[in-house]
DNA sequence: GTGTGGATTATCT
DNA sequence: GATAATCCACACC
């Protein structure tokens, strides 16, 4: 068990946030059970003037209240009418933006048990390995939005150290309506993991 | 009140 | 590679 991050690292950047969430880990107690995995694949929404984050130009509507909270709370919405996408509110309340988690890796052992009930499936690789799959995998729903990660059954903690070279920066997945922003560098993954989205 | 489309995935060919 | 599934947030009238 790793100490559960705090309320300052998720104040930092946006960008920080997301490159420094790799190898974290991801858990969330449901039902008395245990859920974990590793994160591997991460993405940066840079708040009001980002094209493709959901507050672009300062959008505020009930599906954005989450990401004006402050850092350290969840944001998870529904998206294509079937799946959900979870994401981590950084900095203050005065910036809404956040931190998709798009990928992690199951850990052997009960966790990983736990989750194979949830989401069975035929490979490990596919248990986790995109944003909508991990929230079926960890149990998370639309009731977690606007979870205090510091203070509820979903949290974040130190697990692993990667290799700084080992993280890599590329264009973000799915927004190719963003104009110009659908290159910023603002995906991050563990190079070489099998557990990331798009490998 | 209505129309459009999505930070995706599974299942085809 | 292409497409269906499925519905609500959002923009606009």
């Amino acid at each position: 068990m790793g100490s559960k991050l705090s309320r300052a690292f998720y104040r930092q950047d946006t960008t920080s946030v997301a490159r420094k969430l790799i190898g974290k880990r991801l858990v969330h107690l449901v039902n008395g059970r245990r859920l974990a995995g590793i994160i591997v694949e991460t993405e940066a929404y840079l708040g009001i003037n980002d094209p493709a984050c959901h507050t672009y130009g300062g959008r505020v509507t009930p599906r954005t209240h989450a990401m004006y909270l402050n850092g350290g709370h969840s944001y998870v919405y529904r998206i294509y009418g079937m799946y959900l996408c979870f994401n981590v509110v950084t900095r203050t309340t005065q910036h809404p933006e956040a931190v998709l988690i798009r990928a992690v890796e199951p850990e052997a052992g009960l966790a990983l048990a736990h989750m194979q009930l949830l989401r069975p499936v035929k490979s490990l690789t596919d248990l986790a390995s995109g944003p909508a799959k991990l929230c079926q995998a960890m149990g998370i729903d639309i009731e977690c939005n606007t979870l205090d990660l510091l203070d509820s059954k979903l949290w974040i903690e130190n697990a692993k150290r990667i290799r700084t070279d080992q993280i890599i920066a590329r264009p973000r997945i799915g927004i190719d309506y963003a104009g110009p922003a659908r290159k910023w560098p603002l995906r991050f993954y563990w190079q070489g993991n099998p557990h990331i989205s798009k490998p």
